[in-house]
RNA sequence: GGGCGGCUAGCUCAGUUGGUUAGAGCACCUGGUUUACACCCAGGGGGUCACAGGUUCGAAUCCUGUGCCGCCCA
């Protein structure tokens, strides 16, 4: 056995096992035993962005993801975690072409081709840090499979879907208002619009009336720059103050001219003067109003947020933001301004650019969701379990209320929608396109549409074009049909609708397709189950700063996750995190949780020292093994008790991490390990390793209790579980790898002591429960009365004859763990020895000098009210009726057990406060 | 405006279908180098479970309402 260094250094080890791990490809699955039909286990990561660093929150993703993974191969199965990168068109273009701002360059300099290379090479040599800082962390993940949402073949993947989706009659091109982001000069799709309360003013304005001049009608706007765009004003139809108006005209006040008062519903009576003006080209609403009452579109904005010539010289070139103060006190000159009022709204701001969006007329793609009903319906009734389930309200009400998608975006880094548009003929009319994903046969008389496809529109297909569809070659390669629909995904709420709603949709449109194209019926049950991409949805929490901040760049609140695995190491940061990361729910971080990982990772390491320096390992290579050391006379309650409490820990473990309740699972683990097994197996041992012969027993249990400590840790600490598997022995010639040993089920783990004729009863636990606390109220005493840890304290007791055999059982264990020179039964109490009543006996303690009685008898009289309170309480409820008849049998039988400790507890004690006199 | 979540020890949080005397870690205080570990060991103090009602034999837990904090959608 190789000597184990004093103190664990996670930099080294790390770096040791990731690469045994890749080079000896225990990251990929074995496709022979999954194609002859072993269970599999899948998940897709959820792609990050591959210009992106390591957050914290990619750190506690990825740790469940891994933990998934790995558990899932300790249970036998074919586990296979597909990493990639998509190309995150906004984010990745902005980034070049700042860059080239700073050569003075723009992408039009450029041209799209040569602006692709500089694109592609950036990516290059910016992208994939991410997948580096996630084999740091350990991952598993199968990175010969890497993709990336530029790769030719996914390419191919969503070009593909465009056109299928086309001919289904989902695509359609259209002049709609869409929100405009004026610094990316891109349409964006609703759910990339955030709105923010921003703080503005409320202008309240008059306009004219035509016919009576002198007379005004008053309106209230939060955007004068946009009057240049008035084609009308409106009331509600019902609001008696302005009915009479309608079919009238009032003068815009710049450029003068006269537009029409209207009546629509949508005019909400009560928010200012209850009279909107109507700007077709640049809001919403008004736009539906004017198309209700055929009103003139008057786009008076560029693309890039300035205004046009539309909008009058004044204005022409200047931003919209500067034009809304110039508009503002040009119809103060004029008097038509009323008053300024401080106004709070929520305005819309684009996701990536974080400018304000402009909702603005233009020509997109859009995309209808296909199986919206199928989507839902999988979800509400669990073919789709999402975790925790609260997330299913959010995600109906979305598919309840989903508009149409705007596809299209105007960028280059993406990929080209697939329509060519015939040279020289009307480009509005479809019978002059061509849709296909090799383009035309003569592309000399086509022109191929400039825009590219949104990112999500790629990233959507990913469960399944990450395994070759829709090449069917590459599918059957890459084992679509084994992995596919993969187990589970591990992602945040906040993309719920960006991405889970859409890759549900896409799985049951695309998966398991008919041969003849989109399906007329609706779909069976069976159907639904084998399109679906994925079983089970965790969502995790989010993770905020001490102050409870969202982490960001620009609060610069996060720490940077690779300083912290240097710092405590990979397994001390998973540790940390996974900890405090209770189901779903948003996590406040702080650094002392990470320290707790290292500090965890570092007793284990420790506790394998002090294994291996206590004597000669024997065989470990199998729990059956190890059981053959024992010599089952040598075993002790505390043997049992400790193996009968690792059994249990093994049931409820699995029970955990079957609901993804890492938190309950690994504080359990650290419980059992830290406090069952460190502060007094380990303890109680060094007195019985002493014993020759008793000590081989006990060493096999230590092997026993590590070993099984071990296999459940693994998942969320890799490094350091491989580490001492490896050290203490426990692989062998044919399992190389930790991963490669089942851990044993709770059902297993005890038969195979039975098997021995060993039984692990549960009388056991509750024995040792017993002397552990007689131990702790002996320590606890001498602590109060400052008497050192020493051996030479002098104890006497009295105890019933049942009582007094349990400490005789155990009376060495109790002198030495609570350190004692002596524990006598004696049938008189002895005279001003403090005295401690507890569950099995009441003793007194020897103390050299005298003891302050007033202070004691202040204690005892203390705990004598506090047993009276609980002892009345118990009486009550004991003499009620209701409780007795109604309670289970248990629970009263427990409350009379109760009840009587305590009231012996009581009378022991009152006997002594007489003795004090 | 609608929906969701949170409020438990100084701090971060457990507390899984209501059931014995509400727990852990950190921090704090006291003591401690006895053959692993001071990133440790032993002991201790510290809580009207946000508030108000209700259901129940019994409520941190279920119901109703209120307050504060956060998120999502309009």
């Amino acid at each position: 056995m190789k000597e184990i260094p004093k103190t664990y250094e996670p930099e080294g080890v790390e770096e040791k096992w990731y690469k045994r791990w890749t080079e000896n490809q225990c990251f990929s699955p074995d496709m022979d035993a999954a194609r002859e039909g072993k269970e599999t286990f899948s998940i897709m990561i959820p792609p990050p962005n591959v210009t992106g660093v390591l957050t914290m929150g990619h750190v506690l993703n990825n740790t469940i993801q891994d933990i998934l993974i790995r558990y899932q191969k300790q249970q036998g199965k074919e586990a296979l975690w597909l990493p990639g990168t998509d190309h995150a068109g906004i984010a990745t273009q902005t980034r070049v072409e700042k860059k080239l701002r700073e050569e003075g360059l723009t992408r039009h300099d450029l041209g799209r081709e040569k602006f692709l290379e500089r694109a592609v090479d950036w990516r290059d040599e910016h992208g994939g840090i991410i997948l580096k800082q996630l084999k740091k962390l350990g991952c598993s993940c199968d990175w010969e499979r890497a993709v990336h949402t530029l790769d030719e073949d996914y390419s191919q993947a969503v070009l593909a879907a465009f056109v299928k989706l086309y001919e289904r009659g989902f695509i359609y091109r259209g002049q709609r208002m869409v929100n405009w982001c004026p610094s990316s000069l891109t349409a964006l799709s609703d759910e990339e619009v955030v709105m923010k309360p921003q703080k503005g003013i409320l202008y309240q304005m008059k306009y004219e009336l035509v016919d009576s001049p002198g007379s005004f009608l008053k309106i209230s706007t939060t955007r004068p720059e946009t009057i240049m765009g008035d084609s009308a004003v409106a009331v509600h139809p019902e609001d008696s103050r302005y009915q009479h108006l309608i079919g009238k005209s009032v003068w815009r006040p710049f450029p003068k001219a006269q537009i029409p008062i209207v009546g629509d519903f949508s005019v909400e009576k009560d928010f200012g003067t209850g009279v909107l003006k109507v700007t077709p080209a640049h809001d919403k609403t008004d736009f539906e109003i004017g198309k209700r009452h055929h009103l003139d579109v008057i786009d008076v904005m560029n693309p890039d947020g300035t205004l046009n010539e539309l909008a009058g010289n004044d204005f022409a070139g200047m931003d919209r933001f500067k034009a809304r103060k110039l508009a503002s006190s040009k119809l103060d000159e004029m008097g038509l301004l009323i008053e300024e009022e401080p106004y709070e709204n929520n305005v819309g701001f684009s996701e990536r650019a974080e400018v304000p969006v402009e909702p603005r007329i233009s020509m997109q793609w859009f995309l209808k969701y296909p199986k919206v009903e199928e989507a839902k319906k999988v979800v509400r009734e669990g073919g789709i379990q999402f975790y925790p389930d609260r997330w299913v309200k959010t995600y109906l009400h979305w598919l309840d209320n989903i508009q149409d998608w705007c596809i299209s975006r105007q960028l280059w880094w993406g990929h080209r929608i697939p329509v060519w548009y015939k040279n020289g003929e009307d480009k509005a009319d479809p019978k002059n396109w061509h849709v296909s994903i090799q383009g035309p046969s003569d592309p000399e008389n086509w022109t191929q549409d400039v825009d590219v496809l949104d990112t999500w529109a790629s990233s959507w297909l990913w469960p399944f074009a990450t395994l070759g569809w829709p090449d069917e070659e590459e599918a059957e390669k890459r084992g679509l049909s084994q992995f596919y629909p993969t187990s589970d995904l591990v992602t945040g709420p906040d993309i719920i609708f960006f991405w889970v709603a859409r890759m549900i949709m896409a799985g049951l449109e695309f998966m398991g397709e008919p041969s003849g194209g989109s399906d007329s019926k609706e779909l069976s049950e069976d159907e639904i189950l084998k399109r679906i991409p994925f079983k089970n949805v965790y969502f995790t929490g989010i993770i905020r700063d001490s102050k409870g901040r969202k982490m960001s760049k620009s609060l610069g609140n996060s720490p940077d996750p690779l300083d912290l695995i240097a710092k405590y190491g990979a397994d001390g940061l998973r540790f940390g995190i996974m900890s405090i990361a209770p189901k779903g729910q948003d996590i406040r971080f702080n650094e002392d949780q990470v320290e707790q990982g290292r500090n965890f990772c570092t007793k284990l390491w420790n506790v394998c020292r002090f294994r291996q320096m206590s004597g000669e390992s024997g065989n470990n290579q199998s729990l059956e093994k190890i059981i053959n050391r024992i010599e089952s006379r040598q075993l002790d309650l505390d043997d049992l008790a400790i193996l009968n409490k690792l059994g249990v820990l093994i049931g409820d473990y699995k029970k955990d991490l079957e609901a993804y309740e890492f938190n309950v699972a690994i504080r359990r683990v650290y419980t059992f390990f830290w406090t069952d097994f460190c502060d007094w197996y380990i303890e109680v041992s060094k007195q019985k390793l002493k014993e020759l012969s008793a000590q081989q027993t006990c060493l096999a249990i230590q092997d026993i209790c590590i070993r099984q400590v071990l296999l459940v840790l693994h998942p969320f600490v890799p490094f350091i579980t491989e580490e001492i598997w490896d050290l203490l022995g426990y692989k062998s010639e044919d399992l190389k790898f930790i991963e490669n040993s089942l851990p044993e089920t709770k059902d297993r783990f005890f038969s195979a002591f039975n098997k021995k004729g060993i039984e692990l009863p549960d009388s056991a636990v509750l024995e040792i429960e017993c002397v552990r606390e007689f131990v702790s109220q002996i320590r606890a005493v001498k602590s109060e009365f400052n008497v050192a840890a020493k051996k030479d304290t002098v104890l006497t007791y009295q105890a019933t004859e049942q009582q007094n055999s349990l400490i005789l059982r155990n009376l060495n264990k109790i002198k030495k763990m609570a350190g004692l020179k002596s524990l006598e039964k004696v049938e008189v109490a002895p005279e001003n020895a403090p005295a401690k009543v507890t569950g099995i006996c009441t003793f007194y303690i020897d103390l050299a000098s005298s003891v302050n009685i007033a202070e004691e008898k202040m204690k005892l009289d203390k705990e004598s009210a506090r047993l009276s309170s609980i002892i009345a309480g118990i009486e009550n409820k004991l003499k009620n009726r209701g409780f007795i008849d109604k309670a289970p049998a248990k629970v009263v039988e427990g409350a009379r057990k109760q009840l009587i400790d305590n009231q012996s507890k009581l009378s022991e004690i009152q006997s002594l406060i007489r003795s004090m006199g």
